[in-house]
DNA sequence: AATTATTTGTGCGTATGTATC
DNA sequence: AGATACATACGCACAAATAAT
């Protein structure tokens, strides 16, 4: 310690917490006092004040006149966890999102967390917006659905940020190619698989297929179509498969031209596949309205069900989506992440599939 | 100054503080010198060092060597909003809890705010873990929506921590009696009036009611009820009126004896008010199976407008919540509650009438 | 480019006051 | 009452960074 150029107070700093983190001096346990400090350390005992006073502001130390110099109570300030959670997904109200926030809720409440709420709208750079901000709150840990899970992310610095202080993370729905991680998800490919067997298996040949090109969750849907397709020597007509990103979500299934354009190319095909349960009530009434009768002349399968499919005239058949039961799996997995349990979780769950009106073919 | 008996040290701080404070120094103003004040004061040098040290560590003042001491920036240290927004609903997947969260965090993400989620399922005891746990978060704000709302409330001591604290609370759906704050709700008098006048303008003159007891809600609701006869010179019959509490809420509706007595009891009555569209759901079912023809037999109005309410076979007429609407007003009260722009909001919110086939008299 | 004055940073010694045991 | 330990306060010396000359 003689021989440091450091500055004197700063070694006995260091030397003290040292002392402290090696256990040899405990909660509430006396310190030696400065008067000893300094003779032992050949320093003055101004010297040994100030390192002192600069150990009660970082909170090691604290001291009462009179008695002496004590050690801090380091459980609940170095060590404090803030029972923060922050929960980011796409979107917030529509769909199956509330479902999964409440399973999230569900476990993570019972463990006395509270989630910081955030959405990205499925933009890059909103998703950055939320990531800074939580950063900023000394989270517990994240759960978090990727943005345009496809395209290669602008905001892996702030997601490395994460990892380097120690927050873990838990995907759903999807995750980054780019940056290795936790997560929980179903399993889209074996969805779009089960979607299109049971067509085929309902004796349909040729189907058509709208998949959402940007996102993990539309090429794995997509890789299970091809899948079913191929196990049962059925080709994919290329022209009967639409592909649309989140730009063009909206316009795409109103009025575009786009889309009957390809409504045009699928004439011959008597089934059709959509990304998600809003994709296929859309197309169930553009098919209405060009005078295509579901599921007679075309069976129509979703996915999600999400309360979109058992709301209209005719009921979907649809791929269920675990929401909340993948909430919950996604927060107990955090759990495990933040105890120690495990150091990295990768599970996806099997989807089911539930049979309505848009495939049946009750005759 | 001299006389005081404050130690020297702590007067020179409180001197420093002042000046600043009277805006005679501004953010990276340089102060007078060690030497200056030591001999401005008459006092030490180190004594000057001491309080200017502490002002350091309390964020008043930063140094550099070579340069001088300088005022900080308190903007964004002493002064700092932590820009978390508590948010507490009774529920949080069902029915139109997502629409006025998510009405919520439209508002505020634009600010820059985070929204910190807690639900209550309309008990007390959550309710107070959840205060309890955004207190130790250093909220900028909070949006609340009452536990029971009827009953005297046993966490008041909680919120009037948070009023001495300086954090503003908007209530939403309804408030406690017993605590004076800010609050955003629809009007449930008149929304009860409204769905009673449109039932006594159909012609029906004998209308039954089934009202929450626990939540200002169900009170107000059924207070438009008896306007609205009043005011057509109808009297009430107080058999046809059914009281049920947040506690026997689901029994209550599924098989209960209770609930068949009930029916039994309105058995004259053409119109059935309902507290919320759930229940009224559960009403066209129950009055279903006992063979009572909606509207023909009994036309029903439900409250809330939620997507219940166009889901079922009989389309229900129902008083529509403003829901997101609801919840962007609540977050733009809270922040100007916040910028200090206003002390107290207190609105409500005209509810609107959607009629449906429940009470379509289409003959 | 080197010098100088100013200002903060580190460190020592001493004295006295005050709280605790 | 006295020993001990922290609290306040003064004075001095030199180092290091900065800015102006």
């Amino acid at each position: 310690m003689s021989l440091n150029n450091e500055p004197k107070y700063i070694q006995l700093k260091e030397f003290i917490k040292n002392y402290i983190s090696e256990g040899q001096l405990k909660a509430d346990d006396k310190l030696f006092s400065e008067h000893e400090l300094a003779n032992r350390f050949q320093i003055s005992r101004h010297t040994v004040r100030k390192a002192i006073g600069e150990l009660i502001n970082e909170g090691w130390l604290y001291q009462v006149q009179g008695k002496g110099t004590f050690v801090a109570n380091t459980e609940g300030e170095s060590k404090r966890k803030s029972k923060l959670i922050g929960v980011i997904t796409t979107y917030l109200k529509d769909y199956i999102f509330p479902d999964i926030i409440y399973g999230i809720d569900e476990v993570l409440s019972k463990e006395g967390y509270t989630i910081l709420l955030g959405h990205t709208n499925n933009e890059f750079e909103k998703e950055r917006n939320c990531l800074l901000n939580m950063l900023n709150n000394n989270l517990d840990g994240l759960i978090i659905e990727p943005t345009k899970s496809v395209l290669p992310n602008p905001n892996i610095d702030i997601y490395e940020r994460f990892k380097a202080e120690g927050i873990p993370i838990v995907f759903i729905h999807a995750y980054y190619n780019n940056f290795e991680a936790s997560y929980v998800m179903e399993d889209d490919v074996l969805g779009g698989y089960m979607a299109t067997r049971h067509l085929i298996e309902q004796g349909h040949q040729r189907i058509a297929g709208i998949f959402k090109s940007d996102d993990l969750q539309g090429l794995g849907r997509f890789q299970g179509f091809v899948q079913a397709h191929r196990e049962h020597n059925l080709t994919i007509n290329e022209k009967h498969i639409l592909w649309f990103s989140s730009q063009d979500f909206d316009p795409l299934l109103l009025d575009d031209a786009y889309i009957q354009r390809f409504i045009h190319r699928l004439k011959t095909c008597t089934g059709l596949i959509c990304y998600n349960d809003q994709i296929a009530i859309n197309m169930l009434e553009i098919l209405r309205t060009q005078g295509i009768h579901v599921p007679g002349d075309c069976a129509v399968v979703g996915f999600d069900n999400s309360e979109l499919a058992q709301q209209g005239e005719i009921k979907l058949t649809t791929v269920a989506h675990p929401k909340e039961k993948l909430g919950r799996k996604a927060a107990a997995s955090l759990l495990e992440l933040i105890n120690g349990t495990k150091e990295c979780i990768q599970e996806k769950m099997e989807p089911e599939l539930i049979m309505r009106d848009s495939t049946q073919t009750t005759n």
